[in-house]
RNA sequence: GGAGUGGUAGUUCAGCUGGUUAGAAUACCUGCCUGUCACGCAGGGGGUCGCGGGUUCGAGUCCCGUCCACUCCGCCA
C-alpha cells in the first residue's frame, strides 16, 4: 500500500517513540510481503515510511479502508540504515521506518486531486478544507501568520498597545454601505459592523493610549474585486503627538523589517515620496506601479490651435487634458491589438485612442505613421517626439478628454501595456503618495462628463465637496477662514502607502480640535444636527483635551497577497467569499425562520 | 446597475459549418503484478451537456431569457 499524506502531516525521527497523527490518502495499495509503504509528504519533503510486517492488524484495517486514512504511529519510527536508502528517493528526503500504526479514521475519495492544477475556484471554495491541504495554500497561510507575528513583534517593541474595539457598533452612513445587525432588545434599531475602527481609535487617543494597534476585521457591503472582500483585515494603527513624517518613517521601518525578515527582501531606505498631483500627472492614478517605467506626458499646450477638435477642445479647457504615452517597441502592435486597446480604454470612458507609429525617428514627419498626423504642425511633432523620447519602433498613444477620463484611461492602459508588453520590473517598489487635496467636488465624480463646455454655467454655485480621504483628516491649514474660502485648493495631511500599484495603506493626521472638525463637516454639507446625530460623540470627545494624533491602516490581505505573489486576495484568506458575497462552503447567507425574525422585530417584504 | 469570458463524467478539458450510441486524461470500482514513488497491466461503472423557453425533421452546438463563477467599470468616505 502506497500512501501519501496530508501536506501538514509530518513524521521524522523526532517522533520515535511518540504518538504521531498523520492524515493520508492512499494512492495505490501495495503489499510487499507484508510491508506497507507510505509516502509522507511533510513540510520538509517526502519521507518514505516502511511499516514492519509484524503488525498484521494494520493490514486488515488497511484492507477495509480504501482511500484516505488518519494514521497514528504507535511503534518506534527510525530512519532507514545507511546504505539501504532507496535510490529512487529524491536527494535530501528522508526515509524512516515505523513498526506500528493505528488507523484513526477513513475518508471518501477526494472531490478533486490535490496535485491537479486549475481546479475551479468554486469547487475549491466548496471544499476549502481539502483545498487548504495543498502545499501552496499551506505555504501562503503560514507566511500570513509569520507576517502578522513579525508586525506584532515590531509594534510591541515600539510600545504600541494591542487593543480591541467593538464589532457591534454604530452605523455612520458616510462612505461604504454598512452591514447591519438588527437589535433584539431595541426594536427597530440596528448595529452596524465597522468599516474600520477609525472613530474608536481616535477615542483611544483622547483617552491617552498614545500608541495603539489592532488587527481589525472590517466590513464593507460593496461589490467585490480580486483585491476586495466584504470582510477583510486591517492592521490599524494610531499614535498621539507624532506628525506625518514621524509616522511615515516608523511605518516604512516596520515594512522594511517585515520584508527583510520574512522574504529576505531589502526595501529602499527611505521609501520614495511623491505628491498626489505628480502621481496624477505622470501616471494618471494616485497609486502608481513604479515597476512600470512608462509615463504620461502632457502635450496639451501643443494642441491648442490644431485643426483637430478632439485635441484642441480639451487643450483649451481648464479641466481638460491631452497626454501622450510612449510604448517602447509598440510599433510592433498590430491593428487588431490597437483596436483591442481602444476598446479597453473605452471601458474607462475614453471615446477613442489616437496613436502615432514611429517607423524612423530620424526622418521626422516622414518617419511617422498615424491617422492624426495631418492635423499636427511640424513644431508640435518635434516637441512630442522630444517629450516622449520616442525612438524608432515605438508607438505613442494619445488621450484627450476631461482630465479625469484621460487619467483613468491612459493610467489603466499604462498598467495593461506594462504587463502585456513586458515593460515591468521584478521586485517590490514601495511609494508614499502625499499632498492629497482635502476635498474633491462631488460633481466631479465620474459620469457622462463630456469634453469641453459640457457643464452648465452656474452649476458650481451649489457644488458639494467630498472628503478625498475621510472627514476626520486634518487640512494643512488650521485656519478655518482660509479653508472655507477655497476648499478646492486646500491640501490635507494624508498619506498613502502604495506597493506595486496596490494601495496598501492610508492614513492621516486627524483633526483634534472640535471647531475645525465642525467646519469640515459644514464644508462636506453635513449639517449641524446631522453631524451631532452621527458624530456627536466624537465632537464631544474632542472637547476634553484631545491630543494631536494621527495614524494609518494597512490592508493585511493585500499585503500578504503581494508578498506571496498571489493574483487574488482570496488566495491568502482561509475562507473567502465569492463575487456575490456568498460562501460556497457554508451556503451563507441563508434565510432565517419566522421565530427569529419575530424576535428581531423584522417582517420581510414580499418578493416582487 | 453595466461590459466581457466561461458553465459538458468526481476533477481538468475536447466536442468544427446543427446529424448515428457525447469523448479523452485523471479520479473511482474489480482483478493481476509488486521496491513502487505521476508505478504497471486487464476490465468496469459514471453525464438532465447550469436551468427555462424558442427555431428545426433533428440542438451540447443556433436564438431569447435566467442563474452561477471569474475579470473589469460604476461603487469601495
Amino acid at each position: 500500500m502506497s500512501m501519501r499524506t496530508h501536506p501538514c502531516g509530518k513524521l521524522n525521527t523526532a517522533h520515535i517513540g511518540q504518538r504521531v497523527t498523520l492524515c493520508g490518502w492512499a494512492n495505490k495499495r501495495r503489499d510487499h510481503g507484508g510491508v506497507i509503504f507510505v509516502d509522507l509528504r511533510d513540510r520538509e519533503g517526502i519521507a518514505q515510511v516502511v511499516f514492519d510486517p509484524a503488525s498484521p492488524d494494520i493490514f486488515h484495517s488497511a484492507e477495509r479502508v480504501r482511500n484516505e486514512y488518519v494514521l497514528r504511529v504507535t511503534g518506534p519510527v527510525r530512519r532507514r540504515p545507511n546504505g539501504t536508502e532507496n535510490a529512487n528517493l529524491p536527494t535530501g528526503e528522508i526515509e524512516v521506518l515505523c513498526e506500528q500504526l493505528e488507523i484513526l479514521n477513513s475518508a471518501q475519495p477526494l472531490p478533486f486531486q490535490l496535485d491537479e492544477d486549475g481546479v475551479g475556484e468554486e469547487t475549491r471554495l466548496r471544499y476549502r478544507y481539502i483545498d487548504l491541504r495543498r502545499p501552496e495554500m499551506v505555504t501562503r497561510l503560514r507566511l500570513r501568520a509569520r507576517i502578522t507575528h513579525q508586525l506584532r513583534e515590531f509594534l510591541d517593541a515600539q510600545g504600541f498597545l494591542d487593543m480591541e474595539t467593538p464589532c457591534l457598533t454604530k452605523a455612520t452612513p458616510e462612505g461604504a454601505r454598512d452591514y447591519l445587525v438588527p437589535s433584539r432588545t431595541h426594536a427597530g434599531s440596528f448595529f452596524a459592523l465597522p468599516q474600520s475602527p477609525q472613530l474608536f481609535k481616535q477615542l483611544l487617543m483622547v483617552a491617552g493610549f498614545e500608541r495603539y494597534y489592532q488587527f481589525a476585521r472590517c466590513f464593507r457591503d460593496e461589490d467585490l474585486r480580486a483585491d476586495r472582500q466584504p470582510e477583510f483585515t486591517q492592521l490599524d494603527i494610531e499614535t498621539s503627538f507624532m506628525d506625518e513624517d514621524e509616522i511615515m518613517t516608523l511605518m516604512e521601518q516596520m515594512l522594511r523589517e517585515l520584508f527583510a525578515k520574512t522574504l529576505e527582501v531589502a526595501l529602499p531606505n527611505p521609501f520614495p515620496r511623491m505628491s498626489h498631483a505628480e502621481a496624477m500627472r505622470r501616471y494618471g492614478v494616485d497609486k502608481p506601479d513604479l515597476r512600470i517605467p512608462l509615463e504620461l506626458v502632457d502635450v496639451g499646450d501643443l494642441m491648442r490651435d490644431v485643426e483637430f477638435k478632439v485635441f484642441s477642445a480639451p487643450a483649451n479647457d481648464s479641466r481638460g487634458r491631452v497626454a501622450a504615452l510612449n510604448v517602447p517597441g509598440g510599433g510592433a502592435l498590430t491593428r487588431k491589438e490597437i483596436d483591442d486597446y481602444t476598446q479597453f480604454v473605452a471601458t474607462h470612458g475614453a471615446k477613442g485612442l489616437a496613436y502615432i507609429k514611429v517607423n524612423d525617428a530620424a526622418l521626422g514627419r516622414e518617419g511617422l505613421q498615424s491617422p492624426i498626423l495631418k492635423f499636427l504642425p511640424d513644431a508640435a511633432i518635434t516637441e512630442i517626439m522630444r517629450r516622449t523620447r520616442a525612438q524608432s519602433g515605438d508607438l505613442i498613444f494619445f488621450g484627450a478628454d476631461n482630465a479625469q477620463v484621460v487619467n483613468d484611461s491612459l493610467g489603466a492602459l499604462r498598467v495593461k501595456l506594462g504587463h502585456e508588453r513586458g515593460h515591468i520590473e521584478h521586485g517590490f517598489k514601495p511609494l508614499w503618495v502625499t499632498d492629497f487635496p482635502m476635498f474633491e467636488r462631488a460633481d466631479d465624480v465620474p459620469g457622462r462628463t463630456s469634453v469641453a463646455g459640457g457643464r452648465t454655467p452656474g452649476a458650481t454655485e451649489n457644488q458639494r465637496w467630498q472628503a478625498l480621504h475621510h472627514p476626520f483628516t486634518a487640512p494643512r491649514t488650521g485656519d478655518i477662514a482660509e479653508l472655507e474660502q477655497n476648499p478646492g485648493a486646500c491640501l490635507s495631511r494624508a498619506y498613502d502607502m502604495v506597493l506595486n500599484g496596490t494601495e496598501l495603506g492610508g492614513g492621516s493626521i486627524r483633526i483634534h480640535k472640535p471647531e475645525l472638525q465642525s467646519a469640515v463637516f459644514r464644508l462636506l454639507g453635513i449639517g449641524e444636527s446631522e453631524a451631532e446625530e452621527k458624530f456627536g460623540f466624537l465632537l464631544e470627545a474632542l472637547k476634553y483635551g484631545a491630543p494631536p494624533h494621527g495614524g494609518i491602516a494597512f490592508g493585511l490581505d493585500r499585503l500578504v497577497m503581494l508578498m506571496t505573489g498571489s493574483q487574488s486576495i482570496r488566495e491568502v484568506i482561509a475562507f473567502p467569499k465569492t463575487q456575490t458575497a456568498h460562501c460556497p462552503l457554508t451556503g451563507a447567507p441563508t434565510p432565517t425562520g419566522e421565530t427569529q425574525l419575530r424576535e428581531l422585530h423584522i417582517r420581510l417584504r414580499q418578493p416582487g
